[in-house]
DNA sequence: TATCTATATGATCATATGTTCATATAGATA
DNA sequence: TATCTATATGAACATATGATCATATAGATA
């Protein structure tokens, strides 16, 4: 039981982390992320790139939207949404161009 | 429907992408990976350190093993565990050093 | 050799999660 | 104002996943 110079989690940041890979851990969320990192998008230009039903996106971009991940403006009747966190896209972006270089 | 100068992803690299993070997030897996980044372990240890079953510790090394991720060596009756993946490593210790630095 | 220790693993069960279906709503338009 | 379009959302359902329990096994030791 001798405690070495480890640098121990707390659960806090255990949970944060865990909350954070989750999140990117679905591939409509990839797929979304990716897009939205890309350029601000509409909820049906959306649903068009990524083939899904209107209903699916709005569901997982609500659920991107609780975790402050990305945002939306409104301009009539359309919600443009786009990325408003940074540090979770590089994460992508990094793993995903580890991935593709090889 | 026009297409800018998207950069699409493959659906095998999405996959991918997923399977990478989907291991990452879980708590336990975590704080396993975590461990094994900084020492060998055998199972006794990491069970004893993360407070848990042996055999959720087992299962989940098995999960870990299977992608590559961990590697063992056996003496006498121990296993003793350790990373083969350094960029999915690196991948969590920025997450968590970001989360740290907040 | 009988037993103990360390580890692995199959089955089961509860929980979490993503999609679909149906429907609601606000702004645009006829 | 009636209707259409874009989006949101609750309910239901199927699937995936992680923990536990019971048990198996190989090496160490009495």
């Amino acid at each position: 039981m001798d405690k070495k110079n480890h640098q121990f989690l707390s659960d806090k940041t255990v949970e944060e982390a865990s909350r954070t890979f989750k999140v990117l851990a679905d591939p409509t969320r990839i797929k979304i992320l990716y897009l939205l990192s890309q350029e601000e998008c509409s909820v049906t230009h959306i649903t068009e790139v990524l083939n899904m039903s209107q209903s699916a996106v709005s569901h997982q971009l609500r659920t991107l939207r609780g975790l402050r991940l990305v945002k939306s403006r409104r301009d009539g009747n359309h919600f443009y949404y786009s990325c408003s966190d940074q540090h979770v896209i590089n994460t992508l972006t990094q793993v995903i161009t580890h991935i593709d270089c090889e």
